[in-house]
DNA sequence: TACAAATATGTCAAATATGACATATATTGC
DNA sequence: GCAATATATGTCATATTTGACATATTTGTA
């Protein structure tokens, strides 16, 4: 379903124009890709704040490493599902997943 | 990955206990369930308040009529990235979906 | 009741996601 | 710089999800 064609994404780093622009996304694609986003930084913070690596929230979500690389990259291969399930499994809850998903401030154009 | 074993689902119409303890799920698992129940009912509401019928959807959707009924049933065979996308395509913003998934109030236990 | 429109349920081939592995690249402490 | 540890990337066999189809059930209305 989701054509990798648009492949890595990584919103970070860009110096010329949006990766929504570069990369040609519909709207209702760019929100599904900030949702996602979303979800990978609130997993990362997640990690972060209970002092995990990469190797141990693997084995605590009986996954691998290079798959919670990919999780925290938003990685196309990585389902909102499994960045869900996984956010739970390390404790967020419900409202903690809400928040991470209310939509950023607009930047004023110049 | 998502064990079939618990099977349908569908929380309403339950008497005795509730689906939670009835299908042994983990704190987890039924955080999941009821994320996804959450994303399933604002599916519903948003057709409804459109007036579609679910194969006008499908249509928009390009699915189609059953998978759109299993989508507003929170059929296990639906992923949530098919329903936030699909959110998504039928014009809702990501702070509806955040709204959305704000934790009901517990009811009092008696 | 009977008919039509809408919705639900079961199944399947094709498409996509998954954990695992190998290996590459950072990052940190000495 | 050099290990050691952490994180990133590519690939693949297996597992899950998908649209589509057939068919069943429900709902509305005459």
């Amino acid at each position: 379903m989701e054509k990798r064609k648009r492949a890595k994404l990584k919103a970070a780093g860009w110096t010329v124009g949006t990766p929504r622009e570069f990369l040609k996304l519909s709207d209702e694609e760019a929100a599904f890709v900030e949702f996602k986003l979303a979800l990978s930084k609130t997993l990362q913070a997640l990690r972060a704040a209970q002092e995990l690596s990469q190797v141990d929230v693997a084995k605590h979500l009986q996954s691998s490493q290079s798959r919670v690389a990919k999780m925290e990259a938003s990685d196309p291969s990585v389902s909102v599902d499994l960045l869900v399930r996984s956010l739970f499994k390390l404790g967020a809850q419900p409202g903690d997943i809400a928040k991470a998903l209310r939509p950023r401030r607009r930047v004023a154009a110049t």
